[in-house]
DNA sequence: TCTGGGGTCCTAGGACCC
DNA sequence: TCTGGGGTCCTAGGACCC
């Protein structure tokens, strides 16, 4: 379906938190202010979060540190390791605020959310109390776009974060020449227009956002489907995207990290994978989900030295399950299908999917006996109950607790977890 | 025995997002 | 030496059925 929440004069206010990793970071250490600091991805590998100063000097997004560390040290960039835990209760923080604007909200991503905001009189005055609401009961700073499809509203968000004068708000219906403003957005910085697209569009001579606008619509639709469409619509004004402010069904689950350090012995990805798989089935029993359907795999990922593999196994469940070590037992089981001798492997991890509700699931005829289904469900009832008391990790599978582990992923620059957790408060005073 | 057309379901792969 | 992790949607093609 091409239109899935077209409203007749709709207007859409996206806002979106500046560098939000790092704003994170500086409400709970101010130092860090005017300073250039990044924030790294799991593992150490590369930075997703840079402030206006860290983007100053040439850092880009996705450079792996290694790349990046004497530029780093050379300037005294502030370094941190990401802190879910912080943004993801900071990011809480920032949409409970939100909410308090608009009864229609779509929390679009931890840092960002569409608000709809047809009824306003003076969007932009309206945007304007919004993000100083949120600097005073968060700390993060925030830019507002206005525009009357959310494609056009990422646009407006964009200006109003690079035009000085704007104030961090911009409304492009309010605005005079916003062909100009289109003009001077590049392809690849559309929403729904990525790397691919992006080289494919500039060979057909469409460079900026207002070409893209004009493109020709079935050109659009044989090679870039039906999205790429929508997205040429959104920029002319239609809007084809509706606030969704309903969250849909999760489809799947995905829990893997890759290795501190490449891992041979098959011990150590069994242990690996069994706490992924426990991180997994804790995330589905969150939402009351089962699932039925589990992949397992192992990679060397295409570099490095030694042999590369790279293999996935699919397993269709007896029945729908949520029990961690149910589903530990059956992922190892696949695991040891997978795996070759010799091979150091950098990555395994675990997708659970053919996710439904709890309640929903009937039992197969052949499956548990529904007494053992229910003691089962108790059981992992008071794990999780458990851990959400102690800690993740109080009660676990297969795995020793706590025990330092080789194929740990790399955190050096964690800060602490300022916010839920006790004995990580902020000191006042060291 | 050979063959066509059309429907559904599933999966793999490719594109995108933050 | 060293390049994240967690999601979604769309399409093409194969299997299977009538």
């Amino acid at each position: 379906m091409l239109f899935t929440g077209s409203e007749q004069s709709a207007r859409f206010a996206l806002v979106d938190c500046n560098n939000f990793y790092v704003s994170c970071e500086r409400v709970f250490d101010p130092s860090l202010a005017a300073r250039p600091v990044v924030v790294l991805s799991n593992n150490d590998g590369c930075v997703i979060a840079r402030s206006d100063e860290a983007k100053q000097l040439g850092i880009s997004m996705g450079t792996p540190f290694f790349k990046c560390r004497e530029l780093i040290s050379h300037h005294g960039v502030r370094v941190f390791s990401s802190n879910y835990a912080l943004y993801g209760d900071m990011s809480a923080r920032v949409m409970e605020t939100l909410r308090r604007f608009s009864p229609r909200m779509e929390e679009y991503s931890i840092d960002e959310a569409f608000l709809a905001c047809a009824q306003r009189e003076n969007p932009a005055d309206w945007a304007r109390r919004v993000r100083s609401q949120v600097a005073r009961c968060t700390g993060i700073p925030v830019s507002i776009g206005i525009a009357s499809t959310k494609t056009l509203a990422k646009i407006a968000a964009r200006a109003a974060k690079k035009q000085p004068d704007a104030g961090g708000v911009f409304d492009l219906d309010g605005c005079a020449d916003s062909e100009r403003v289109l003009e001077s957005v590049a392809v690849a910085d559309v929403w729904g227009v990525g790397r691919r697209y992006a080289e494919l569009l500039r060979r057909s001579g469409i460079i900026t956002a207002r070409d893209l606008k004009g493109a020709d619509e079935g050109w659009v639709r044989r090679h870039m489907t039906v999205q790429g469409l929508r997205t040429v619509l959104e920029l002319r004004g239609v809007s084809c995207l509706g606030v969704e402010d309903v969250a849909p069904a999760l489809r799947s689950i995905l829990s893997s990290r890759s290795f501190g350090s490449p891992v041979d012995d098959p011990a150590r990805l069994r242990e690996a994978l069994a706490e992924y798989i426990s991180t997994a089935a804790a995330k589905l029993r969150s939402r009351s989900l089962l699932t039925a359907v589990m992949q397992v795999f192992i990679t060397t990922g295409a570099h490095g030295p030694g042999p590369h593999h790279s293999a996935a196994l699919t397993l269709s469940l007896p029945q729908p399950l949520s029990s961690t070590p149910e589903l530990i037992r059956h992922g190892l089981a696949g695991l040891e299908r997978l795996y070759r001798r010799g091979v150091r492997y950098r990555k395994t991890g675990v997708m659970l999917t053919a996710l439904q509700k709890e309640r929903a699931h009937q039992p197969v005829l052949f499956g548990c006996a529904p007494a053992a289904d229910e003691r089962s469900r108790r059981f992992m009832e008071a794990v999780d109950a458990i851990n959400a008391r102690w800690g993740r990790g109080a009660v676990s599978f297969a795995v020793p607790s706590r025990a330092a582990r080789a194929w740990r992923m790399q955190r050096r620059f964690m800060s602490g977890r300022y916010t839920t957790c006790w004995s990580e408060l902020p000191k006042a005073r060291a």
